[in-house]
DNA sequence: GCTCTATCTGAACAATGTATAGATAATAGA
DNA sequence: TCTATTATCTATACATTGTTCAGATAGAGC
């Protein structure tokens, strides 16, 4: 009935495999079709061919079953990110260029595509303690990479150096707030692509420039 | 039991004033302490003093109560909103510039200072519909303060006209998005004067200069 | 083989959203 | 003013939910 993931602990799967694993992949499915508002700890359970009262040995409660399939989302996402820079090797400023906008791309895409992951990640469901998610921020290889992004734009001078150091919050908050505010239908989708443009002009980013150092 | 809000409209009042505000008076009072979450319609039908069932009556399902809330809490924010744009009343460059970023403040404070109805506005429970939004959001009053903010700033040449077209998406994106990760605790408080830094030096947003026309 | 302990089940509980039939009280007509 | 009507609300019931806890089950260690 279950679909084991062939636990290489042993310990863990003592009749069931690695039933943790289990209980979140089984939820980040319902949840990519359904959303975080519409399942429910005994549906998985369902799913997962196991009874609800299991869920209790590996998560305090339904909640960190969420928090859970958040953490591995963020993962998923970065994920992404790095499969869409990695498109662009050169060293030029056009490829320093083609990386940034290729990194607010994809958060789109994954938000537009992924409307219910999106939402749980960024919302009231993923209740992680602001300290983890401050770890969860610095630490992230998807801010890592933005970090990048930036310091190959401003060092082959592909982008007005005197905002350098607002880089990577700007980046952030104008590629989130249009995921977010498209995703949820306050701004059309044509939106984002103009929304890019603006940054990328706001930021002096243009295209193919290499300045002479 | 109930504190009438003296209904005007006969035919609302029958026994208990007018319900249909009651429920969502007393569902925004405690949706600004519990959070969106942590509310039931038990719960706030026993708060205004009558049965569970009496919502009905008034509302197809819990959804259409929280959606209901949420539409007034965007007319509150737009209040907030014209309050503070209001402090600035000059012609200035420097006046339209103070005009922009008390907008953006305002739109932070209120999700620093109400989380919860920020939550519930743009999160999962607050479910209009993608063409109800869009009317909100280019009929709503909010939007109308930031066009005009824009318009002041290139009329008084203190933005750069090239970046005029992007203007609103952009700025509501940037404020948006870092009000949104700051509320759930992706980023620091703090960083959100230095996104709005980052905002007006990437507009070309200066203070006090007035370009001869 | 037996014992022990980690793992899962079954049944129960209170709380929730919601439907439906009926009670109540304001209004309209005599 | 009395009665009939109808808008308004209540009582009750039901399925579903998150959660608890005593017990069943099945691997591990001897």
């Amino acid at each position: 009935m279950v679909t084991s993931t062939l636990g290489r602990d042993q310990r863990a799967n003592y009749h069931h495999g690695n039933l943790e694993q289990a209980f979140i992949t089984a939820a980040t499915a319902m949840i990519r079709e359904s959303g975080v508002e519409h399942i429910s700890l005994r549906g998985v359970a369902a799913h997962v061919g196991v009874s609800p009262s299991a869920a209790y040995h590996y998560f305090p409660d339904k909640d960190a079953l969420l928090s859970g399939v958040g953490r591995t989302l963020f993962d998923l996402l970065a994920d992404k990110q790095e499969i869409a820079v990695s498109v662009f090797t050169g060293t030029s400023a056009a490829d320093a260029r083609a990386r940034f906008r290729a990194l607010g791309r994809s958060y789109f895409d994954w938000g537009k595509n992924e409307a219910n992951f999106f939402r749980l990640m960024f919302g009231v469901f993923c209740c992680l303690t602001p300290e983890a998610r401050e770890l969860e921020r610095s630490e992230s290889r998807a801010w890592r990479l933005l970090e990048k992004s930036l310091n190959d734009l401003e060092l082959t001078g592909a982008m007005n150096p005197a905002l350098r150091p607002y880089g990577e919050i700007l980046a952030w908050s104008v590629v989130h707030g249009a995921t977010s505010l498209i995703v949820e239908g306050h701004l059309p989708d044509e939106s984002f692509e103009a929304i890019l443009d603006g940054l990328e002009l706001s930021l002096g980013i243009v295209h193919g420039v290499v300045k002479e150092k």
